[in-house]
DNA sequence: TCTTGACCTTACAGTCACTGGAAGGTCTAT
DNA sequence: ATAGACCTTCCAGTGACTGTAAGGTCAAGA
């Protein structure tokens, strides 16, 4: 398979998977025209990847996750440390975002939004809230 | 004052400060020592700039609202409008990570985290849920 | 056979908002 | 005079791509 079809399959941009082969996730094969050449088991890494991707694992963690997928012998430990260290990350940006969204929805509800120039957003930006 | 101090007082690294300089949202005077001399309206502005960073707004928004803050004459239903985008931007944020954390969750509590091979985080990231 | 267009290649720059480090100038206190 | 804490600029690196330019390859139709 060409990198048009994996990207097709693997539901990837083609660029995406070029970069992959470059931090050297991947090691697809060539062809004689130099033209990479895409095995199935190549597919189902670059499926792997998006999907670990696309809960949010970073590339090197999926670069651990994808190694021990490969190995037969691995400890289920190893990967569930992985997965509970990036839970706690995702748990702690929900909590920060959360924090903004209440703030953002306090302020914004306070703010006329018409053609006048007084706004609660721009006051509490300046800190009139904490000074004067 | 010197950067350090506006450092210290708008709790930003200096280095912040050099580049919010370079990427003109503030313009300090210079002293003949070339070092960057701070007025109380420079602090203030970093200050500005700072609450609006840990609201989560782009720099790019926070030079909008910045130059609106300065405006007497604006309408508050243009802050209101790009605080009410970013909002949305949050929320959506938000869904994603909450339904990321949601699938981790489960895995994780199916997965022994043992020194067995058998991991069912890898089982689907691998895709057995989905083919076969 | 030629040409068109869809595909593929590499290499380099840009994104966002900083952060780190090197190399050197200035100021203050001893 | 010197030490140490400041300050300066400049360049490179971060993460994970994305965009663009300049060119090579392949299959189908005139």
């Amino acid at each position: 398979m060409n990198i048009g079809d994996v990207s097709t399959a693997a539901d990837l941009p083609a660029k995406t998977i070029r970069y992959y082969e470059e931090i050297g996730l991947i090691r697809p094969a060539r062809g004689q025209n130099g033209y990479r050449s895409f095995s199935q088991s190549d597919l189902h890494k670059l499926r792997f990847l998006g999907r670990a991707r696309a809960l949010g694992f970073s590339i090197e963690d999926c670069r651990t996750l994808l190694a021990l997928y490969e190995d037969e012998g691995r400890a289920s430990s190893e990967v569930r440390k992985i997965a509970e260290s990036h839970l706690r990350d995702i748990r702690t940006k929900i909590t920060t975002l959360d924090a903004m969204r209440q703030t953002l929805e306090h302020l914004v509800s306070t703010c006329a939004g018409d053609d006048r120039p007084d706004c609660p957003i721009l006051n509490d930006l300046g800190g009139s809230a904490h000074e004067k």
